[in-house]
RNA sequence: GCCGAAGUGGUGGAAUAGGUAGACACAGCAGACUUAAAAUCUGCCGAACGUAAAAGUUCGUACCGGUUCAAUUCCGGUCUUCGGUACCA
């Protein structure tokens, strides 16, 4: 018999598949379109690794599994390649960002085509390319048009030693990871979007997403919509003001202080001479602290009298205004009115610097006078509140916030927790932001005619500083689109996010230079039918994406408002040991031993069968010889059966065959009704079971005399089981269709289907009950009544036993399933 | 801390409009073939008690409790692990 050479085959199907243009897309016929994407992969030094192939092979198998339905596949792949990681690769080796990102790319590619997936390479994109990230540039002079980008202070991670700023990421234990100095939070100006526009859009759009529950809620606990109110307090013997957003003005006369975050800009200018000291020292140890850190509730409250005072706008009492580090200036109006009586923060801190807490919500069942042990933050009834009391929270809310807003010292608000994207990055490896600054002017946009804004390549990495685009003077030093005199470039880059956020726009206008992307392409292949990527994007990435659609679409450029109809995540593979796979870490693993030793399709089919596709887990391999060996014997069995269809000619058919004929089409119809349903959701662990299934039955009927072996039942069984199989390992497949006396892809038939009515049994398998404990099996004919199978089973001696001398209290019967008896 | 998930045999994992827990595999054990090994094939394979062997009984889906004739599935609580927490992508 023909062995199998995977090492030979697969090339020669990458290179057929390539050349003959199997994977490429016809554009102009838009019907059964369907737009597969996964997300893209950065190119970092480390190469493809598991997690890229975990994402990308089975995705490829959905694909192709659409495809052999009947679907016009459009299946891009490209690369995020701009990003931090080549730049500290640059400062730490000196080697250029655009030599290594280009060296990977490179490689990448092969490894992805290694992968034998349906990618159509005339579309691919990287984003570091000029014919890229000009259209990114253009995508922020369209934002930036509508007013959906402007510029404001906004706090960074600081090395004061290498005066650069870090990535969180590069922030540990709050020092810098290069130099170990403590890490400070600055404050830079910065380019923002303002996402916070369509923050109600992106909430209500989740409800039409067919999206995993688990992402739709991140976003939507992301989005954190607030109901509340804003309230304005007076600084007493001052005209300043300062505003606080509270879900719980019902609250608002258990206030016994105020709380200002201390980066607020009141903070230092309120503050009573003989405090400022201790206020700023207070500042000083701030600064050191991450959000993380100041959300942590399990920290010890810290904070400082300012020594002045506000006045509540609803009863005139003064109280004292405080700084505190749990105070977030990037929530709200960075500062609250603080009710310890009734929150959990405001109640440590007031035990703390042992400020009154006064009781204004009365919890039903409790006294007045009964004093707190913790915060009671659920609604009650209002007590102690001058005017309000008996009010249940719902109505005194309304009651209270009626009655600022007639004094015009309040009204009813929306607060949402999602902040604006923070867009600019002080680093080089990146899209330039294509604005000026004119000494005339002031801030000018580039024209758009004159993108892209070109990165230059001779720039010095080294952090002192500045930017580094800042040192690179025939870069900065520019003319103004306006008035033509002297201006400068904006000298940070764009988050690669925003990279990402339109990257599915321009796959299917790969090519043209004319535009980000074709009105008339987008218009027919757009949105994204089947997004599949890591679900650590779900409030980033995702949003980001769902953004920037909604932005464009307001813009006039798009026609639809989700860039994704559908998602499914991939879950993550992670190391041996059960942890992130990371270099520093040492449990990195590669595919390329595996692709090396096994093949493409074994590998492909080891993945999708030991994991579920959407939960992941820790690496193990024990299994892929297992696999290696199935794909043999399935191979093997394809080659026996064409044997039995080409040679055989004399068949006589015996009881054997029949019975065992039948139960082989009753296992192949149960096979791929079970392939159908699992490989569209993604289960292809399942799918692949129920293929071993239908092989180990296939090896039975080839165990019956050669001469009682029906050539048509093989041949049918032998065809479909290689159509099947296609998407799971298609480099095989081909090569079997082949074998099978074909001569055109194997791609283009329909994937099997099979015969509903042959997949019921005649008998089925009742179990009987006693107080729901298993007491008995039987064999029973399909859908008998439920009463004849209730005296079937209460007649049944073994069930008697369990019975006799009992009252039969209930029988319960499930067709075709069980009967429970219950007995006293 | 907060937000979102997950926890099932020695292992990877099946099964949830509540209805036979452990499909399909791996590892292991026993056997066949072989001079032998590999490869291949066949059988057994959650635990305890029980039996010569069966039969059988009880327990068992992270832990504690609840709802129900019946719970891996629904509800309440606890623990552990993973993802995110706004400059990793």
């Amino acid at each position: 018999m023909k062995e199998y050479n995977f090492k030979e085959v697969e090339k020669k199907w990458q290179k057929i598949w390539e050349e003959s243009g199997l994977h490429k897309t016809d554009f102009s016929e838009s019907k059964n379109k369907l737009y597969v994407l996964e997300m893209f992969s950065y190119p970092s030094g480390n190469k493809l690794h598991n997690g890229h192939w975990y994402n990308y092979a089975p995705s490829d198998t959905w694909a192709r599994f659409k495809k052999m339905q009947g679907f016009n596949i459009f299946h891009p792949m490209g690369f995020d390649a701009f990003g931090l990681p080549a730049e500290n690769f640059a400062i730490k080796t000196g080697v250029h960002p655009k030599d290594s990102t280009d060296k990977n790319t490179v490689f990448m590619t092969e490894q992805l085509k290694q992968i034998g997936a349906t990618y159509d390479w005339e579309k691919t994109l990287d984003t570091s390319k000029e014919n890229y990230y000009k259209w990114t540039q253009w995508l922020f002079l369209q934002l930036y048009k509508k007013g959906l980008a402007y510029k404001a202070n906004a706090p960074v991670n600081w090395c004061p030693k290498d005066k650069t700023v870090l990535a969180n990421e590069q922030v540990i234990n709050g020092t810098c990871e290069r130099c170990g100095t403590q890490v400070i939070r600055k404050k830079l100006s910065q380019w923002f979007f303002k996402i916070t526009d369509y923050a109600e859009e992106l909430l209500e759009g989740l409800e039409k997403l067919d999206w995993p529950e688990k992402t739709k809620k991140m976003q939507f606990e992301w989005i954190g919509k607030s109901i509340g109110s804003e309230i304005e307090f007076k600084i007493k013997n001052s005209d300043k003001t300062f505003k606080v957003f509270t879900t719980r003005p019902d609250t608002l006369l258990g206030a016994t202080y105020c709380t200002l975050a201390p980066e607020h800009e009141l903070a230092e200018q309120i503050t009573t001479q003989e405090n400022l000291a201790k206020i700023k020292a207070y500042k000083e140890e701030v600064v050191k602290l991450s959000e993380l850190d100041r959300l942590s509730a399990s920290r010890e409250k810290t904070g400082v009298f300012t020594g002045a005072f506000a006045i509540n706008p609803i009863n005139n009492e003064e109280i004292p205004i405080w700084i505190s580090d749990y105070v977030l200036v990037t929530y709200g109006t960075g500062a609250v009115m603080a009710v310890p009586a009734h929150d959990e923060r405001d109640f440590e801190f007031a035990k703390v610097f042992g400020l009154p807490i006064r009781k204004v919500i009365l919890q039903k069942g409790t006294k007045i006078e009964t004093e707190l042990s913790e915060a009671y933050t659920e609604n009650g009834t209002l007590v102690n509140s001058h005017g309000f009391d008996g009010m249940e929270s719902v109505l005194a809310k309304q009651k209270i916030t009626e009655t600022l807003k007639q004094n015009g010292k309040g009204e009813a608000k929306i607060n949402y927790r999602l902040r604006d994207w923070l867009v600019s990055r002080q680093r080089y490896w990146g899209s330039p932001i294509p604005i000026v600054n004119c000494e005339k002017c002031g801030e000018v946009a580039v024209c758009e005619k004159d993108l892209p804004v070109t990165l230059p390549y001779d720039v010095e990495f080294t952090p002192d500083g500045d930017s580094p685009l800042a040192k690179h003077k025939t870069f900065k030093d520019t003319t103004c689109p306006n008035c033509n005199g002297k201006a400068i470039r904006e000298v940070d880059t764009l988050d690669t996010f925003i990279c990402s956020s339109w990257y599915y726009l321009r796959y299917p206008s790969v090519g043209n230079d004319e535009v980000a992307f074709d009105f008339e392409i987008t218009k027919k292949w757009l949105p994204v039918d089947r997004y599949v990527g890591g679900a650590e994007h779900a409030t980033k990435h995702l949003l980001y994406a769902r953004f920037v659609t909604k932005a464009l679409r307001d813009l006039g450029f798009l026609g639809f408002d989700e860039p994704f109809l559908s998602l499914t995540h991939q879950g993550t593979i992670t190391g041996a040991d059960g942890r992130k796979m990371s270099k520093s870490l040492g449990n990195v693993i590669n595919p390329e031993p595996y692709v090396e030793e096994f093949g493409s399709d074994v590998f492909r089919v080891y993945l999708m069968f030991n994991f579920a596709f959407e939960e992941g887990g820790p690496w193990e391999d024990s299994q892929v010889k297992a696999i290696n060996k199935f794909i043999k014997r399935l191979y093997n069995a394809v080659q026996n059966g064409i044997l039995v269809f080409e040679t055989q000619n004399n068949f006589v058919q015996t009881q054997e065959e029949k019975k065992a004929g039948s139960e082989l089409y009753y296992v192949l119809n149960n096979s791929l009704s079970g392939i159908w349903k699992d490989t569209e959701k993604f289960h292809f662990n399942t799918a692949i079971a129920r293929m071993m299934e239908l092989v180990n039955e296939i090896y039975k009927y080839f165990s019956l005399p050669k001469e009682n072996q029906n050539p048509a039942t093989v041949r049918e069984v032998i065809t479909k089981l290689v159509l099947a199989f296609a998407p799971f390992a298609p480099h095989l497949s081909e090569e079997m269709w082949r074998d099978l006396g074909n001569t055109d892809s194997i791609f283009k038939e329909s994937f099997p289907k099979y015969d509903e009515s042959k997949l019921q049994k005649e008998m089925v398998e009742i179990v009987l009950q006693v107080n729901g404990k298993i007491r008995e099996k039987i064999e029973a004919e399909r859908d008998l009544g439920t009463k004849l199978v209730e005296e079937i089973a209460l007649s049944n001696e073994k069930i008697k036993t369990f019975t006799d001398g009992k009252q039969i209290l209930k029988v319960i019967v499930v067709p075709n399933k069980l009967v429970n008896i219950v007995v006293r």
